[in-house]
DNA sequence: TAATCCCTTACGGATTTCCGTAAGGGATTA
DNA sequence: TAATCCCTTACGGAAATCCGTAAGGGATTA
């Protein structure tokens, strides 16, 4: 089983649950908690440059601003990070995102081992996830359904600038003026139009504020 | 000290760090968590008609959807429930909001003892919210300024309402002719015109969609 | 008691939105 | 090679939005 453990977890009473049940269930040696991602971080290096590396990084994704400045403000940037000492470091994920459409990338782009969704069944689902990950196998919560992603409506770059432009206020045509100062292409008011109307359609909106709020609320703008 | 405390978290991890700290830092004798809001109010109910009441009451506010239909779907239902059957308990709320315009009403109106905002520093300010209750003295996590709620322009029930309607994607006519149906006064449309451009102003939004927008992300809707 | 304030309501003009129709052109398919 | 598809772009009509002006009326104030 893995000896030596790094968690990043801002939150003190979900830091101290997971340090409780590694230590019961899992008598695990070495297990070395941080509250903040910059602090994870240079642990892991230190831990790296000294020849006894943590062998698994359990982390939340979302840290609250804390006094000090920060270099690394998300749980995604301290994985981007850590890899970057260590290529083949495992990861776990434990955050309350259940979003699959923020959960798949996780895995195809920061290449995590598992992701566990904090819940009712957590802690058990962590003890899971961290032997599954041992064992070279990938782990999700078992609630989490990472094949709904691939069919639900993807918004792609350029309509999501679209629709934050129109969230921060802009009209159509004050966005299509914009598109051509930045000479981004295509970039007429009627594409805008007839992109935005295709949205309503795949969302089931009425009009853009309807739409908006749809979005914000889902967490995709 | 108290010496019989029931706990509402939905989450495993936070649940176990909660109990660990006060079975370790403050020797509470009797813990009982519960996952559910339903359940930790059936706890509560059971206890009080046995003549074992529970003296304090500790409670997130958000719970996520289980698979059993629920009665109480939040912490502030299960605060409600719980003050009917003892107007005189004592209630922390350990939640992860931190926008005052959302605690302040957990004091004002449901009477809540203490406030402990999640985070790094968590489970120090919960022993002491505590030992605050224990001594019939309110507490507050420090980085959380309740005095700031009233300098915030607050939206009352009637703004909230047609600001609903807006992101619903309703427009000024419909809502209009709906508030007349309902017997709502005033609800002529120029009524309601008028009162959401007072909202740009006061919000400094360009058009309802950029308002709408603001309003779900500062959480007021 | 008269003046003032502010809300509700109406109206209208300019702008924007929403949606349908249509043309051009590049890529794909038969 | 011709037909088809789909995106981009334009245009126009009806509806909605945005915003200014104005009147009526209830409450408040001098």
């Amino acid at each position: 089983m893995f000896k030596k453990i790094l968690i990043a977890e801002d939150f003190q009473d979900t830091n101290k649950g997971i340090v409780n049940a590694l230590e019961n269930r899992l008598q695990i040696e070495e297990i070395q908690e941080e509250l903040y991602c910059d602090k994870a971080y240079n642990r892991f290096k230190l831990a790296f440059n000294e020849g006894e590396p943590y062998e698994l990084l359990i982390t939340d994704l979302s840290f609250k601003e804390g006094p000090a400045a920060r270099k690394l403000t998300s749980g995604q940037a301290l994985i981007k990070a850590v890899r970057d000492i260590d290529p083949n470091i495992k990861v776990i994920v434990n955050s309350m995102i259940d979003n699959p459409v923020e959960i798949n990338p996780l895995f195809t782009d920061l290449k995590i081992n598992a992701y566990v969704c904090k819940g009712r069944n957590g802690l058990n689902e962590l003890v899971t996830a961290i032997q599954e990950a041992y064992q070279n196998r990938t782990y999700v919560s078992p609630q989490i359904n990472l094949n709904s992603a691939n069919t639900i409506f993807e918004l792609d770059k350029y309509d999501r600038m679209i629709l934050q432009d129109l969230a921060e206020g802009l009209t159509k045509k004050e966005i299509s003026e914009k598109l051509k100062r930045q000479n981004i292409s295509p970039n007429s008011e009627s594409t805008i139009d007839k992109k935005v109307s295709r949205l309503f359609d795949a969302f089931g909106a009425k009009n853009i504020q309807h739409l908006i709020a749809k979005l914000i609320k889902e967490g995709r703008i």
